[in-house]
DNA sequence: TCTGACTAGTCAGATTCTTGAGTATGAGTC
DNA sequence: GACTCATACTCAAGAATCTGACTAGTCAGA
């Protein structure tokens, strides 16, 4: 019940077509929303039926025709309500964090392996973020930006997802140094004696 | 299919009942993974048909009694397999990202409530969790601890759940404080002329 | 000309998660 | 003596999500 939320408020910065927001969900909304297509197709027809997205099918040349997506006033109401309700507690779901939480009972190579990749995958989102952070800002500096612009809401939640990024680099690089650390160690004791 | 690790995961630290896990899973483990008690008993029964944990039946008096749950070592070899499959990439929900998202598009003030409500759970949870680190390491300091100690999986999961909560208070009371700053002025310019 | 990639989407089925209620006992309390 | 709280767990139904395949046209490169 809650999909359709985020993509209401994706919605707000303009017109998409579910394949554009399938695409972009990875920026921008997707710092604290994951779906997938099919979901984000079929939760655009629901919220069409019900009236509160309004599709209008845009012909192209030399590709597939598209459908375009815009709140209605409904739609607004219904976000408008959304905001206003209690918010559920946040959660997170992270298989890595699983598999250290385990990794004193597993073999650590693994893992220290896929913390560097999660570090550098992490990193090439603090890249993304900050060039989408500096467009939606234009030429104004942060401040500026937020005491004056009119959309400020993607860009106070692209900080969030900035600042989680950038702990998530560094906790996965710590971690898995720490472990590279312990393994060498380790492996010394056992040949030392 | 990833509750279950999760659950063998905090199995590692002994032997729990559902319904103890289902109190403790809000700590520790909860920083990465949230489930609810039905999916907890029910993923244990799962897990005990399967072989991956061991249950024995502990008589009480005075309450009822209860099943208590060791993982066998078919469980630490499924631990083991899942600790070197490729990681799933992480993912946020949270309801009041979406509802900053949509922040120009509604009424701010509810919003500005929630988060620091918000920031208010943030702040508690780092006490929480700065006490569980505390009591994980005992009297050693954090390096040497995270040197020698024998099981830091839960301590470097508790690090990152620390850093994720105090990021989220910042985040939350900045951006409550940027938001009531703006209604104030847009207040004060539909007063002024 | 065949292959693969991109655009734009749909469908079915399975799994997982949430909602909501219910069982049973004992301890404390007003 | 009724009420509530805590322990300890179960069941059923529904909503949400994920897996995986499928359609269909265009374009670029081998």
């Amino acid at each position: 019940m809650a999909l359709r939320h985020a993509v209401l408020a994706a919605l707000l910065d303009g017109e998409f077509s579910g394949y554009q927001l399938a695409k972009g969900f990875d920026i921008g909304v997707a710092n604290f929303w994951h779906a997938l297509p099919q979901q984000l197709y079929a939760e655009l027809s629901r919220l069409e039926g019900e009236g509160l997205v309004a599709g209008r099918e845009v012909v192209q040349e030399g590709r597939p025709n598209k459908r375009l997506f815009t709140v209605t006033d409904a739609g607004l109401a219904e976000l408008e309500s959304f905001a206003a309700a209690a918010a559920k507690p946040s959660f997170i779901r992270d298989d890595l964090l699983v598999k250290v939480q385990a990794v004193d009972g597993v073999d650590a190579a693994p893992v220290i392996a896929q913390l560097r990749e999660r570090a550098a995958v992490a990193e090439a989102k603090t890249e993304v973020l900050g060039a989408l952070l500096r467009r939606l800002r234009g030429d104004l500096d942060e401040d500026e930006f937020l005491r004056t612009g009119r959309r400020i809401g993607p860009y106070l939640t692209c900080l969030r997802g900035l600042a989680f990024e950038r702990e998530t680099r560094e906790w996965c690089l710590r971690t898995a140094d720490l472990l590279a650390r312990r393994r060498a160690e380790a492996a010394r004791g056992r040949a030392g004696g």
